[in-house]
DNA sequence: ATGAAAGCGCTAACAC
DNA sequence: GTGTTAGCGCTTTCAT
């Protein structure tokens, strides 16, 4: 038998404490104008009724939400580390977050669309397969920040790591580790391969490597690392930058079962530096994304076209750092 | 430079239209009282003007929200997966979903705040640990359903996988190998420990291998399952289940750093079928809930309530199944 | 088949 | 310091 028959409004906690709806609405925004005596029997009674403020009618009203919303995929870890940090940036801004998410068999567009009928003041994007012109008739509506991707729209706020620093960082380890003939598996068409692929040729050259310089095509799950380990295996080099972490596993799996030891023959380097790299038997040497940095500047961004003061730079880019762990190692050969 | 200067409501398209606010409400929704050229033309507008109704007021007015809040933790992977079939089982429904995370820095009851805030009709909680008489004091305001986790109150609907079935399904599969020492590595105080922990001990005796029984204490995470791998070392059995995927790959790395093969010398089963368990190095064999059948019984049971039909049993405990991957086989000694 | 009008629960002017 | 009033954008009788 539950009690919630009827909603507790303001108008009820008004009479029961003898006083205003707006009087009531006043103490409950803690905003100024109410007595000290009034407030406290106010607040009492709205605790003893169990009055919850409708947030629907709040914001229909003051024609503001105060709502950020978020468009995640459920099926990459790193956007629920994200979403920690999301939370608390837009907290401390004073904004509630909404989430809606992408599944298998749920889209962008979809996701988007529940977004704008909840009258959000801004959309932000993790990642996803939208085309610009997509993004850019959503930003026609409302301020979009793209997280994770680029996007070709001076409309569109992007906010991401540094993908061609990172892998500058990965090459930049091995080579004071001694090595020389470093290969890199790239994310095929993910979003951040072809930055990460570039970073590693730059930094290659900027070494002297130029002529060690090997990409072997991949992509962002296990079975591509798995595969880049095979073609690797006729002429193995003697160490591997990998477009991420799973497909890093992948590639690490291969070679060991082929009797390769890592990082004895091989070194291995992922990006992501998720919880899977972080496992005790992986253990992986990787490059990890700034997540409180990259949430608190999204939610920057997003504030900042919302109350329309758009200063500093459309593109904001975080600098990622190098998390050493065990698959790194000087060469043996 | 973005156009979504001023929203645009039912007025603007019935203004546009030449007809009433009524008539564009009638039109938006689908509802009958209409003429065919009416709701051509009224549909034509909207569309041009980019018109998208406001939840918020439309809920308002009409009472309902036809939303369903749920609470999910953002490092729980199974939880993602959950989320995937219950998009699916509420949109058939005709409910829509409204996600509020756990995190790290967020608590449960904060998650559980902003969706009565949101006014949603039911909330679908993901496992957590709300004591019952927290949760009992929600579900006095509107309907709880509890998954991955149960609840000893008649007013919390609660929906999980049947846990001592699956350690069932683990020996029984263990047994038809030829192995008869099983041990079972358990989850601590973790939801759902207990009952898998007793599965597997009446499972034993059932087929006569009381004097087998060894439970060795672990917990959910990846460190316990490599902890108790080394307490077995000692004298190893030739065959384990463990609480968990995560925790048995914890297990099943100590294992074989210590030289012990699997399945070799030793079978191991995990339980939950997470993408981990997938993993080809891991490949592991282990129990899997079924996640799109717990997702609709979920939605089912959280409908029924708020539609007033409360019908069935108020605990549905859905049987999970054996997935064999390359971890068990039959035991060498 | 269509329109006028009332009001969902709340906030924001303004008056008292 | 507190109450009155007028809506926010929409749905929903009830007339027409």
């Amino acid at each position: 038998m539950r009690s919630g028959e009827r909603r507790i409004t303001l108008a009820d906690v008004a009479a029961e404490a003898g006083v205003s709806v707006a009087c009531v609405s006043i103490v409950m925004r803690g905003a100024p104008g109410a007595g000290e005596a009034t407030r406290e029997r106010v607040l009492k009674v709205a605790e003893e009724l169990g009055y919850r403020p409708d947030s629907r009618a709040r914001l229909l009203r003051s024609g503001r939400s105060r709502l950020l919303g978020v468009v995640f995929d459920v099926r990459h870890p790193f956007h629920h580390d994200l979403l920690t940090g999301l939370y608390d940036a837009a907290g401390a801004a004073g904004y509630q977050l909404t989430l809606s998410a992408v599944t298998p068999r749920r889209g962008e567009r979809t996701a988007v669309g529940d977004l704008l009928q909840d009258r959000c003041e801004a959309i932000v994007l993790f990642g996803g397969n939208m085309r610009s012109a997509e993004l850019a008739s959503i930003a026609s509506r409302l301020p979009v920040v793209a997280m994770m991707r680029s996007a070709r729209r001076r409309d569109v706020d992007v906010v991401h790591n540094d993908d061609a620093l990172g892998s500058h960082q990965a090459v930049d380890h091995l080579v004071s580790l001694g090595h020389r003939r470093i290969a890199h598996v790239d994310g095929g068409t993910v979003h951040g391969s072809a930055e990460r692929r570039a970073g590693y040729q730059e930094a290659m050259r900027r070494h002297g490597l130029a002529e060690f310089i090997r990409v072997i095509p991949g992509g962002a799950a296990e079975e591509d690392g798995a595969r880049a380990a095979e073609r690797l295996l006729v002429d193995p080099p003697t160490a591997v930058t990998v477009f991420n972490d799973l497909s890093a596993t992948g590639l690490l799996d291969v070679l060991r079962r082929n009797g390769l030891s890592v990082p004895g023959d091989v070194s291995v380097v992922g990006y992501d530096d998720t919880s899977l790299s972080r496992l005790a038997h992986i253990d992986l040497t990787t490059i990890g994304q700034d997540i409180d940095g990259l949430a608190a500047r999204a939610i920057e961004r997003a504030v900042e076209r919302i109350e329309g003061t758009p200063s500093g730079p459309r593109a904001v880019i975080i600098p990622p750092r190098l998390v050493v762990r065990t698959t790194t190692g000087a060469p043996s050969r």
